[in-house]
DNA sequence: TTGAAAGCGGTACCAA
DNA sequence: TTGGTACCGCTTTCAA
């Protein structure tokens, strides 16, 4: 591999044009025409960790989230690398797979790649074990879509509460009082505040609230279609369900059909996060749409301006979703 | 940021010893009880750049993907990152969302970011390309999934033509002369083995190929939905359909089942890939289920056989499918 | 504008 | 075993 050297020796000029030559500086124009030869002849790249070394930065931006395959991370993933690479940063993207070891590991690992700030969808870490790993690196981090308990960083959110409480609650205007919720585990944020927002809408109306129409399990189709059929067994059935994520709504309304029964007439549902899903079907499933887009470009500016020096207090956002019916 | 000198002075040692300890060497025991009270004092790590500086290399292993929310390459990248995890290295997933020009940047930033060997998911880049980006760095490649035409390096494939040769045949089987197909575009090379497999499978059973009945579009849950409602306005309407990926499945037996049609009485339908779902559905729907745990395992031991100096010619397997009833 | 030289933070060789 | 030192490849300062 040819290093700069070569290329010096070769064009007949120092090092040092040669490198001012790459970073942009002017240059003589026959000397630049040699050291244009030069490169080309040698194809000759600049070696990445001697550059870093030297800068201590990589233009790198590293992203650590839990699931790789749920819908709502890609697209959130897509928007975020659109930003970045509009401002000469690329992504690294490290998932997790929702295991606490890996989650300290990958961070770790993240940090040997050298990157330059984080995007972190958190999980099961907390505040100590993430000050230790990043101690004295000075990694500007924006939480995403959840937080991490006393972790003191600008963090983007979505406002599922509001958003779970108001699909509950169109449901009960429509005269349900038997309505159910299938979410996701306890142990996450997100899920947790969903079902805040769902016993909320509960209370708020004079519903007595009934454990056998709270099901929660992890975020996946299996849950939504065996959640359903659980719910069948209830004595008092539910007349209506509202899933918390998207596999949960697939999940669901296939049980739904399973058994022969038709939304909406026989089970009203809610939906959440399938939008593309929920809108084409007949009739159209009323469904939560969560501002992915939204999410991704505003962390990804939240971090941005740390990369650029800023240091305010860490700001803390809340994002509302839609309601889409 | 404490660097190994600081390390070394307040050790009262020297930097060679300190690197030592660092790397596994044995130390007089006095000396390495000082070394290790100094990198606690001043909460020394090794700087990343500077260690890979040296030894060029990084143990760091791109995964360079089109879309990072396809359940399919979800469970493939889990498997893979194990088994990097295992052998010391960790996994830098890049997505290029399908577009050609991030596909070729984002190669680029993963040798920027000092990958040490790389597991490739290709769409649109040529071998052309792919050598003038790589030339120099002798980066050992496995191509997965789908393979660059004249890339000559190991790659690991399924079967794609036989699965759903297998499919369509086994509809056929039940008497079905009429078998539509709902696919992936046709410029990504496992769309198209896909409607290979189902062309020849037609063919053998004498049965001629209908244009109509054969639909490609995008691997989304529209084309499967959307796919079904132009098939029904067929005037000889299909009596069996097969989908070729996870969202055109779903897509597919949501629209059945707006029209209030049912599997298989109505009409029959062979799934693919979401095999968790197909399985549960009452009946189950039959599905060609994908080997992603041996894809992911078998592509990332042919990429540690060539980080530990294997040299021999490149590699290509083929993992069958199996077809779940 | 150009080039010499001093690092950036480690590693590894070699002599002690 | 230990420590001095050259070196990895590039950037940047400073003097010419």
């Amino acid at each position: 591999m040819a290093t700069i050297k070569d290329v010096a020796r070769l064009a007949n000029v120092s090092m040092s044009t040669v490198s001012k030559y790459i970073n942009g500086q002017t240059v003589r124009s026959d000397k630049e025409i040699a050291i244009r030869a030069a490169i080309r002849e040698l194809n000759y790249r600049a070696n990445p960790f001697a550059r870093s070394l030297k800068s201590q930065r990589n233009r790198a931006i590293g992203i650590l989230l839990p699931d790789i395959s749920a819908p709502f991370f890609g697209t959130v993933v897509t928007a975020l690398e659109k930003v970045f690479r509009e401002h000469g940063y690329h992504a690294l993207i490290s998932c997790y797979s929702s295991n606490h070891g890996m989650e300290r590991d990958n961070l770790r690992h993240l940090i040997c790649a050298g990157i330059d700030g984080l995007i972190y969808i958190p999980e099961n870490l907390s505040a100590e074990e993430y000050h230790e790993l990043t101690a004295g690196y000075s990694i500007p981090t924006v939480q995403m879509d959840r937080i991490i308990q006393g972790l003191d960083c600008d963090a983007v959110l979505v406002d599922n509460a509001d958003a779970v409480y108001a699909a509950t609650a169109s449901l009960i205007k429509k005269g349900h009082r038997r309505v159910a919720l299938i979410s996701g585990a306890k142990s996450v944020s997100t899920a947790k505040e969903r079902q805040v927002g769902y016993l909320r809408a509960l209370s708020d109306h004079d519903i007595l609230f009934d454990d056998a129409l709270f099901i929660c399990n992890d975020h996946t189709f299996a849950t939504g279609y065996q959640g359903f059929e659980q719910l069948m067994a209830v004595p008092d059935r539910p007349t209506a369900v509202v899933a918390a994520n998207y596999d949960i709504t697939i999940g669901l309304f296939t049980a739904v059909r399973d058994r022969g029964l038709r939304i909406p007439e026989d089970i009203d549902v809610f939906g959440f996060d399938c939008t593309q899903v929920c809108t084409m079907m007949k009739p159209p499933l009323p469904v939560v749409s969560q501002p992915e887009e939204l999410l991704g470009r505003t962390a990804a500016q939240y971090l941005l301006d740390r990369l650029q020096g800023y240091s305010g207090e860490p700001r803390l956002t809340r994002l509302p979703c839609s309601l889409i019916y």
